[in-house]
DNA sequence: TCTGGGGTCCTAGGACCC
DNA sequence: TCTGGGGTCCTAGGACCC
């Protein structure tokens, strides 16, 4: 059997990337994307990099700088960007099957079995790029290398060097120019290396991913524990995480959402309760899952100094396992109840659906009607195949209310141009 | 005025069992 | 007077990821 070789495949910046496919004049504009409710820069263009603006920035505080140099800011369009990154794996499961989507703009690809019929691995990456930016018309990096944790790393370095041209194989280079790699990026790049264990790593004198390299795996093991210790051992070559094609079942699911202007009553605390469990009951149908229990939690504005703050949660637990949308919110609205308290400016509420079991392994219960339980599924799968053909929250409850002026803000959001017939994009 | 949302894994410590 | 040892399960908190 032939060592694994891995090949991560990451969009660039991926939300600009696809809002450029669709609005070629933002090609080389300085472009933001928000995160939801238009709060932080989640997406930046290279030009908005170089500007300095880092990840998570809030808008507000980088207005300034945007108006000066004529950023470009959208709020984010989860339609669009969920059906590209669709698109980009279905033409990645034309290289190989095996592969892992690891999140909505990268996967990694097991590619040792098919190197063979491209010559090799980075003649391979670059077919990848150009199918992909033909087919699609966003720009990818594809990094490769012995282990997960070196894929990410030549990624970065195929993202940063120019002269890999997008594509780089860590062991196609030299054990010199390897060295001196590692010696040039700081080990917080590093898959696993986080702020926190920056600066106890710092305090050891490691700082560049050399100096991890070359450090002693027990002392890693006795200071850090398993985790890092793997990371470690990823860095030297060893395999210790392995591809997950099948993605598992959640063990939770949230839907929260902070809101657009603060909220004091509970009626639209309700509302937006009663929305989110809606939301979070689809995922659970989705996957087929039961929930055994529910958190529900509201908070205050952590920012504001000068308010009361009020960050509270609840664990409902229910009688039995449900999936059914009206159970669940009734269990939430139970819960806000006990948590609400009057004279707070509320910024954030949310659910959590917990011990979640897979429906087809749910234990039957002698006093449950069973005739009930089949009206609830049929119930359920009609509301879900509306909801699919007409838009999330086409149909709903009434408990979410109708005006919901909590709802979050998104002021520039661009069209769905790939998932909506009457918002296609229209040539002249 | 304005500060995202959704996840997983590991560890330590306590409760509890035989 | 003397008071074991091994194990599991659960939970909270920390750290990480995108």
């Amino acid at each position: 059997m032939s060592e694994p070789q891995f090949a991560l495949v990451d969009v660039n910046n991926f939300y600009v990337s696809c809002e450029r496919v669709f609005n070629p004049r933002l090609e080389s504009v300085p472009v933001v994307v928000l995160s939801n409710n238009d709060g932080c820069a989640v997406a930046r263009s290279n030009e908005v990099k170089s500007l300095g603006v880092k990840m998570g920035t809030p808008w507000f505080k980088m207005k300034a700088l945007a108006k000066a140099h004529g950023v470009v800011a959208l709020s984010s369009n989860y339609a669009l960007y969920g059906d590209m990154s669709a698109r980009v794996v279905a033409i990645l499961r034309g290289f190989t099957p095996a592969i892992e989507v690891y999140s909505i703009d990268e996967s990694f690809l097991r590619i040792e079995s098919v190197v063979k019929h491209y010559g090799d691995a980075v003649r391979l990456g670059q077919t990848v790029r150009a199918r992909i930016a033909q087919w699609t018309g966003l720009p990818v990096c594809v990094g490769i290398g012995a282990t997960k944790t070196i894929a990410k790393l030549a990624n970065h370095l195929a993202k940063k060097r120019p002269e890999y041209d997008g594509v780089c194989d860590f062991h196609s280079l030299t054990a010199i120019e390897q060295e001196q790699c590692l010696r040039t990026i700081d080990v917080g790049e590093v898959w696993g290396v986080g702020a926190r264990t920056v600066r106890q790593l710092e305090a050891l004198q490691i700082q560049t991913v050399w100096d991890f390299y070359r450090a002693k795996p027990k002392a890693i093991r006795e200071q850090f524990g398993v985790v890092l210790t793997r990371t470690w051992m990823e860095l030297h070559g060893e395999s210790c995480l392995s591809l997950e094609e099948i993605s598992a079942d959640k063990k939770q699911i949230i839907a929260s959402r902070s809101f657009g202007k603060p909220v004091e009553s509970i009626d639209d605390l309700r509302q937006s309760v009663a929305t989110y469990v809606a939301t979070a009951a689809e995922k659970l149908r989705a996957q087929q899952s039961l929930a055994a229990a529910l958190h529900v939690f509201v908070m205050t504005n952590r920012f504001k100094d000068s308010e009361p703050q009020y960050d509270a949660g609840l664990t409902v637990p229910l009688a039995y396992p449900s999936d059914d949308t009206r159970t669940l919110t009734a269990a939430a609205l139970a819960g806000l109840e006990r948590l609400y308290r009057k004279g707070y400016r509320y910024k954030k509420s949310g659910v959590m659906l917990l011990d979640l079991s897979a429906k087809r392994l749910a234990q039957a219960d002698l006093f449950e009607d069973t005739q009930i339980k089949a009206k609830s599924a049929r119930l359920m799968r009609v509301m879900d195949q509306i909801n699919q053909t007409w838009g999330r929250c086409s149909l709903r409850s009434g408990a979410s209310g109708f005006e919901q002026p909590w709802a979050m803000r998104a002021a520039h959001r661009s069209p769905r141009y790939t998932t909506r017939w009457d918002e296609l994009p229209v040539v002249r």
